[in-house]
DNA sequence: AATGAATGAGCTTTCATTCAT
DNA sequence: CATGAATGAAAGCTCATTCAT
């Protein structure tokens, strides 16, 4: 009778059907209601007035709230993933590397400062339930990107040896996360204009993390 | 006609009320059921039933819902706040103190994670109806007394001087709780027995904040 | 294990058991409450507060709520219609006795208005079941009191004969009442000091039910 | 997202808006079951089966019950008010207007005894809060079209000058409140087919009404 | 007698979900 | 596709009643 399923968003063939501007609207509402509050704490009501949108189209294109938030959770965690990926996999030393992921994080808040709240609070407050075959996993895999990066950084004696890379990884993106959260919360008010505030949080962030992790002998880039 | 108020707790003099037992109780279990579920997602019969007591001695003791999830705030912010106040006035150079805090935050958790977790994890869900008045100014509290061990440090030559205090203490608080979130979640597998193995983070953690922190010349303790 | 029986209220020899102070500043209270806010509204607590006693000792005198306000009503009862008898069996002409009716009640509401409410008012809305054995008979008996009256009146060719003496009564009842509503209300401001204006409203109603049912030919008093 | 405001009613002009049907239904059987039981008494639950409509509907149209047992006001409020200041601005002398008043309210008790009841019982008993804006004025307003035919009347030398018109206004209010108690507890016993009867009531209670107003020496009508 | 903590059924309110249009 | 009224289960809150002291 219509849409409803998880959407694997592209045909197969010939005629590409794109995303009706209606689901995309919701699903952006969803992100920032949800970002805002909580997984419990979301009404379907707000989506959709969020939406600009009727109740009931909300389940025309999503079979349930929990369907409609695995959907906002696997939107956002692909795009993190597949940035971390592209990272990981692209040139540069480890450094650079983790720099990078300092920036790309930092950058997506700048434009979308709920995505990041979703990706980084919601993972470990949402049931289970709902993040069956997505967050745990997916959370689990960027942490790993990183964790790797750490990993070849200390192999190719850039970092130091003494870490966990997987701890060291979750302590790096968790300052990440709770230096945005005291942005959010006007802990570091701004003594800049917002953009060149967030570019300063940015560089000091990183100089921190690469002091944190790297080698007693390592220059600076 | 009984309690219902906010419990200063303590009086002034000679006979002290003891709280009740049940009181406790009660608080005892919200945090645990807040901590697992976040706001919204805590059910007062939850709490009941995880205190072992009748869903309507809940009311006895507190308004409602908010004024009871208050009281855990306000508690787990007290006692907090008391022990990085003790940390921060007292002896010890800046990287001890620093130390110090993770040692604490982490001892904590070993004993009581779930206060932790409430904490840490909902500065930034929980309404800000119920937080007015606790929690932003808590929090800030909190960040405040380590940016101000860091500041010292700073000012004693011991650290470096390119970051801002206050952003490198929420960076510090952040690292601990998502590393804290990482156990939780299974991604650091315990190598160890679980005992050693926290203790194992704690060390590597407050290695990794202290490498990020030290100013160039500085010494190892 | 106590009392909570109906309280016969005398023994029937010898030594009377005083009635404890305590029960009677329950019953008291419960008037006034049941007065403001009616059957439903009126809580238990409102009760033992309004007593200045303990909330379990509303129990320890009456069974439940339904005993106690079963009490309420019956004592009220009983002093209205006994006031009642006695002007109907004393001496006087019926428009005498009439005016005693609307003075004794105007009276008795300067000294307790809430009693004269919970007669007045909580006839028709408290349920039957409380009322049972109480209300719908008592009511009755106080109209057809003053329904004795008017007939005899009417035999005695004082009053005027097309009217119903039970319609009458009801409607010289509802007058009082109403009437005092608005002096409740404030609808009716004291022109003079609060006694003397009560004083006014006496005469007033009792010319105004008087010259409504008395016969044509009849001379005033 | 959806109606549960006040429902002004009208519109200015053209496209009326109709009052949905469910909420009609509503309110009809609000008016029925708070007749019936009083504020306190009355539950939602009673309602919506009344009205043959879902729990939850209810809360779809007034925002609480509150709202709801206010609306129930000033809907028969403003009918009662509207039919008075009708008959008080039409013709005829200030008998004939009482006379109709009288008629009025026991004609409306015919076909909806139940809204009388709400507006006459109701008055005093129900929550200051609930009241508030609609109640006391309006029951003041009521009074006071009754006491303004009065006035007239002894003005025009038709009515006795001897009574305060807002104290008759309000007695006659209460008689004919407490004749239609009366009838419903079944004091004044339908010696008639009820039809008749109510008619042979309204007869009584106008004539009097009247002979207790009446300038001595004015004429029957 | 007196107290007030403790209990739990019942009512109000919210909100995910369905359905007729 | 789009809309929002309609439904009812679940959660919050109240308060009569009991009970240990």
């Amino acid at each position: 009778m219509s849409p409803r399923q998880s959407r694997p968003s592209a045909g197969h063939a010939a005629v590409e059907i794109p995303e009706p501007e209606k689901r995309r609207a919701i699903l952006h509402a969803a992100v920032r209601v949800f970002a805002e509050r909580g997984y419990h704490g979301c009404r379907i009501a707000d989506v959709a007035r969020e939406a600009r949108v009727a109740y009931g189209l909300v389940y025309h294109y999503f079979q349930n709230k929990d369907e409609l938030l695995e959907s906002v959770f696997a939107e956002q965690w692909t795009i993190l993933i597949a940035a971390l990926r592209a990272i990981d996999e692209g040139p540069g030393s480890a450094a650079e590397k983790l720099t990078g992921v300092c920036g790309f994080i930092i950058d997506v808040y700048k434009t979308a400062p709920s995505a990041v709240r979703v990706l980084m609070l919601e993972v470990t407050r949402t049931p289970n339930a709902l993040r069956a075959g997505s967050t745990p996993q997916t959370f689990a895999t960027a942490v790993g990107i990183v964790a790797d990066v750490i990993r070849r950084g200390q192999e190719g004696g850039e970092l130091r040896r003494d870490l966990e890379p997987v701890l060291a990884a979750a302590a790096v993106l968790g300052a990440l996360e709770m230096t945005l959260t005291g942005l959010v919360m006007g802990l570091v008010r701004p003594a800049a204009p917002p953009e060149e505030e967030i570019d300063r949080v940015k560089e000091q962030l990183a100089a921190m993390v690469l002091a944190g992790l790297r080698a007693p002998g390592a220059r600076d880039p």
